[in-house]
RNA sequence: GACCCCAUCGUCUAGCCGGCCCAGGACACCAGUCUUUCACAUUGGUAACAGGGGUUCAAAUCCCCUUGGGGUCGCCA
């Protein structure tokens, strides 16, 4: 069987972190059995649906890395197609007319819920044999008939046998009275229509999943196999929203995070493989199918996540870092070296950050003139005295008088001064970095000379005489 | 309230068709090593089978109950 399944965002917002894990392993789970994934956009409700949101979800998706099969299918062209199967239910009697009006149905619900029930329809349309007459045709809904007694089975992939009351069920309505499907009509339509063989989506619509059985009886259609993965929780254990800060796809690539990292974090909650934590792409592809899936649902945890990412950068060459990291220069608006200047502060600073957007921020103190240099006030008071300052300016022309500025040179010279005088390194060091670096910390002090050049190191140094 | 799902270290998890598990790995945390500092790296450490009943020679693993957490109950998706 070849395997055909989707990813049916509502362009609503962006495309989160939920949205884009049951994404990933929709297009793992099909790349895998060399199946077909489509891309479907659920607006069918036109109030909240928004291009741009569209345009955000197809980004995401590609800066991820999931391609998908074939053009997007829009579910707001297709309400004709939805049509002729809400009238084909009619025509087989699986489906019927109802004038309630929502204030109505609300009532019915109210009632059911002060008896200690289910709240839902009470069917009270189902045997009146209503039609659409010229008066008020626009009125009226279209429920589906449902089974009152019995039971619906979702044998699921990840869950395993779930078993539903038909009685808790009640006749769903499927057509609105503008002729607007709902969505679990349009989803079934479109899932039949489209093929799929595999529906993968988060565990919130487990609910839904029995009435879309009905729907699928109803029309005499195949079911597809059924795979609800659990939701994503905050690092609160509480469901995942705005209020736990970023949640987009989006936010993490202006964070600076690798979109492979991103995938393999997120494929690992709710996905293991044994005792393996790192994957690429490929790997996933190629493991996927042989992990198990959790049922239990899991927290997000930035710090694994940044962790990740930082081992993820472990593989890239320091060529296409500094590539990367670019364009988070010019978005922390530092001056962007050129490419052969920009590759060895890479290779200096690479260890040292999780993200892109920290190894450009690593980067400043490089970057920016003696002039804008800011320095860290508890280290300028612990390390600069008239016996430091002295130092540095003995430095000073101990560096300028060098035949050659290179780290090597650079050392000999530095540890030269200080042995030549009797001095503990501690006595110098710590000066020459807050005054080249701006703080206690930083990388090799010789390196960080020599790749700032000549003027630049003496221009700092300076500063302090 | 009704229905459904879930339950191993703080977090992600291995294990879960019972014995090899007084429970393994990873993140985080703590300590040591390395180092001119910080970081990286590396070594070691703290830390969990929610509780109670069964079944069994044997249970983290199977069953039941309790508790806790989550989801859904729309003419939204």
């Amino acid at each position: 069987m070849k395997v055909v399944t989707r990813f049916a965002p509502s362009p609503t917002g962006h495309l989160h972190l939920g949205g884009a894990r049951t994404a990933i392993f929709n297009w793992l789970f099909t790349r895998h059995h060399q199946g077909k994934f489509y891309l479907r956009i659920e607006d069918t409700d036109t109030l909240r649906s928004k291009q741009e949101y569209t345009d955000s979800i197809l980004a995401s998706m590609n800066w991820l890395g999931l391609d998908w099969d074939g053009e997007p299918v829009y579910q707001s062209e297709r309400f004709d197609l939805y049509n002729q199967y809400v009238d084909r239910l009619l025509e087989s009697g699986h489906a019927y007319w109802c004038s309630c009006s929502p204030e109505d149905v609300e009532k019915m619900r109210e009632e059911a819920r002060a008896r200690g029930e289910n709240p839902k329809y009470n069917g009270c349309c189902r045997d009146r044999g209503l039609r659409p007459s010229p008066g008020n045709p626009e009125k009226m809904v279209v429920r589906l008939r449902a089974p009152q007694t019995g039971i619906t089975v979702l044998n699921d992939m990840v869950k395993g046998e779930i078993v539903f009351n038909n009685a808790e069920l009640d006749d769903m309505v499927l057509r609105r009275p503008d002729g607007a499907p709902t969505y679990n009509m349009a989803v079934v339509v479109d899932d039949i229509e489209m093929g799929m063989t595999h529906v993968i989506r988060g565990d919130d619509h487990v609910p839904n999943t029995p009435k879309q059985i009905l729907i699928y009886q109803a029309l005499g259609a195949e079911l597809p196999i059924f795979g609800h993965v659990p939701m994503i929780l905050g690092p609160d254990k509480q469901k995942l929203s705005k209020r736990h800060g970023a949640t987009a796809v989006i936010d993490y690539e202006k964070e600076g995070l690798l979109p492979e990292a991103l995938v393999n974090y997120l494929t690992l909650l709710g996905w293991s493989h044994g005792n393996d934590e790192f994957f690429g792409l490929e790997d996933l592809v190629r493991e996927f199918a042989n992990g198990r899936l959790n049922p239990s649902p899991s927290a997000f945890d930035p710090e694994k996540l940044a962790w990740l990412n930082h081992e993820h950068m472990k593989t890239r060459s320091s060529q296409e870092l500094a590539e990367l990291v670019a364009p988070f220069i010019k978005a922390l608006e530092l001056p962007l070296p050129a490419p052969e200047k920009l590759l060895p502060l890479v290779e200096m600073l690479r260890e040292r950050a999780q993200t892109l957007k920290d190894l450009a921020a690593a980067m400043k103190f490089m970057l920016i003139d003696a002039a804008q240099m800011e320095y860290d006030q508890k280290a300028l008071e612990k390390t600069i005295t008239p016996e430091s300052r002295a130092h540095l300016a003995a430095l000073r022309s101990l560096f300028d008088g060098l035949p050659e500025f290179d780290a090597s040179g650079l050392h000999d010279a530095l540890h030269g001064y200080v042995e030549g005088n009797g001095l503990k390194f501690k006595q110098v060091g710590p000066p020459l970095r807050v005054a080249l670096v701006g703080a206690l910390a930083g990388p090799d002090l010789c390196q960080v000379m020599s790749l700032l050049g000549k003027e630049q190191t003496l221009a700092r140094l300076t500063k302090f005489q």
